[in-house]
RNA sequence: GGACGGGUGGCCGAGCGGUUAAUGGCAACAGGCUGUAAACCUGUCGCCCCUUGCGGGCUACGGAGGUUCGAAUCCUCCCCCGUCCA
């Protein structure tokens, strides 16, 4: 470090879903002339609410919230865009003076935006159609031929991980290296920022308890309404953000498919999964502080703040 | 009362005389993840023991008997469940 150039804050706001993590964000800019930036893959979605569990406009009590309803449900969106994006963000509130509180359990998009991605291409749909053409004509194929080009990649990609095989050969053929040499280049991580990042852990039992009950109110606060009127809206049930669970069972419940006991079922069952991956992801995250409890709680609240105090006065 | 069909490990569901602790799916638990990540993928999964290696022991397919070298698989009786005829 220079020493010379005053690094920026910025305080992340990680954890499972339903642990709290919007209030608490919130929380965290009201105390310290703060804005929220969004870390969620979904919330990103315009018309995606009810099931993505957005905060309403009077729910964020004034406080600016960025990157939420910033792409259209067919719109391709990836880690690398947000990655751009949420620096932009950044950029924008630290230099307004203000602090950044990034807040969601995307925990991919977390790591791209602190860590970075490593330089390589984007992805290229072309190539990519071709690809996915030659893998269901001969399936397994794919990973053979990564096989041939890097060997490397293929013995850290297991077989049956189609999409993560195709983006290896997709680096390796577009770069014309291999993906696991361009990834000891190191990666494109944000630079001029001090960051502390917070991660909440409520204990697990709750924690299910929680998304079940939260599950049953979206959908018996018109989740199905939401889904009809983004399809009205000439949108395919087979974009993206439909594939996400609670929208992918009303989807279903619509088509008849599931009855509505079925797709709360379902719901709550695949959102308690989800919450368990999100888990193992941020366990392994560097430099976590870690919260037990909920994020609405006061005294988890309390801690936090405190933490961000202490963070802020050595910033 | 009669005729069929069925009761299998937390659930669903194969197996129908022997390499079967018992295919598979789900759940559960653990984990991976460098541009679609709320996605995608992997491992473990009856109990106990030597942390040793495809190792050893015990308990398991509604219950009780029986046939057999050997049964979840065959026979008998009983108990449940479903459909149909009365």
């Amino acid at each position: 470090m220079s020493g010379k150039v005053p690094l920026h804050a910025v305080v992340a706001v990680a954890g499972p879903t339903g642990a709290g993590k919007s209030e608490l964000a919130l929380r965290v800019a009201e105390e310290f002339n703060g804005e929220v930036v969004n870390c969620d893959s979904l919330q990103i979605y315009r018309y995606f609410d009810i099931g993505t569990a957005k905060l309403t406009k009077a729910e964020m009590r004034g406080i600016p919230h960025h990157l939420i309803d910033i792409a259209d449900p067919d719109q391709v969106f990836t880690a690398g865009d947000y990655a751009r994006l949420g620096r932009a963000a950044l950029a924008d509130i630290s230099g307004r003076g203000r602090l950044p509180v990034v807040a969601g359990g995307t925990g991919f998009y977390l790591s791209a935006l602190f860590e970075g991605l490593f330089r390589g291409p984007e992805r290229d749909p072309a190539l990519r159609e071709r690809l996915a053409a030659r893998e269901s004509r001969r399936p397994g194929s794919l990973h053979g031929l990564l096989a041939r080009f890097d060997a490397a990649a293929a013995a850290r990609i297991h077989r049956n991980d189609v999409p993560k095989v195709m983006r290896a050969l997709e680096v390796r053929l577009i770069a014309r290296r291999p993906v696991t040499e361009l990834f000891r280049e190191g990666r494109d991580a944000l630079e001029g920022y001090r960051t502390l990042k917070l991660c909440l852990a409520p204990e697990r039992d709750a924690l299910y308890a929680r998304v079940d009950e939260r599950c049953r109110r979206m959908f018996e606060s018109g989740l199905l309404d939401e889904v009809r009127g983004i399809l009205d809206r000439g949108y395919s049930a087979g974009a993206k953000p439909f594939e996400s669970h609670g929208y992918r069972q009303a989807v279903q419940m619509l088509r008849g498919e599931l009855n509505a006991q079925e797709a709360l079922f379902y719901a709550q069952r695949n959102t308690r999964n989800y919450a368990k991956r999100q888990m193992t992801w941020f366990r392994k995250g560097p430099e976590m502080e870690w919260l037990e409890g909920f994020g609405n709680e006061p005294r988890v609240q309390e801690a936090a703040l405190a933490r961000v105090r202490k963070f802020l006065t050595i910033c």
